[in-house]
DNA sequence: GCCAACGTTGGC
DNA sequence: GCCAACGTTGGC
């Protein structure tokens, strides 16, 4: 089982979106590095920090959610009206995968990205490397139980 | 809004 | 295959 940390801006999709509907799929990824991940790492049942990105002072972990589908093609890619469209993806061969995940909690406090950044705890932590801008990144069990504990 | 650090595209 | 131009991400 493994453990990730998966971003979102919220104001495109955000946690009280994911706790409205309790199930969501994970969807407009259209990065390869990351699709490979979820295509060839992420299984049902592994956990997944949710994190706000572009978020202001906001930026930062705020709950955790729980693989629920395998990867599967993203429906976004072929979908006109989707500002994820991907008019090159072949339909005989979706290039664009998507998981489903199930909400597990809302922490009751923001971990914020400078709390984060503050402790050398989290130094080599994927999410705070230079340069990293993946939406979907692998963590350690260490780490991922340390930010659900700073969480509550 | 700025910009660093990428990734992608396409001409050659 | 190289690389310049362009697009995107995401922190600040």
């Amino acid at each position: 089982m493994k453990y990730w940390i998966m971003k979102s801006e919220p104001s495109e999709y955000s946690i009280a979106d994911l706790k409205r509907d309790k199930r969501g799929m994970w969807d407009g990824i259209r990065n390869y590095q990351v699709r490979n991940m979820l295509r060839d790492d992420m299984r049902v049942g592994d956990m997944a920090l949710f994190y706000h990105s572009n978020a202001g002072k906001e930026t930062g972990v705020v709950g955790v959610m729980k693989v629920v589908k395998n990867a599967y093609p993203d429906p976004t890619q072929f979908d006109p009206k989707s500002a994820h469209r991907d008019p090159k993806s072949p339909l005989d061969n979706p290039r664009w995968l998507a998981v489903d995940v199930s909400l597990v909690e809302v922490f009751s406090k923001l971990v914020s990205l400078s709390e984060i950044k503050s402790e050398n705890f989290f130094a080599d932590l994927a999410l705070v490397r230079k340069g990293n801008r993946l939406s979907v990144m692998e963590l350690s069990k260490k780490h991922f139980d340390r930010l659900c504990k700073m969480g509550k």
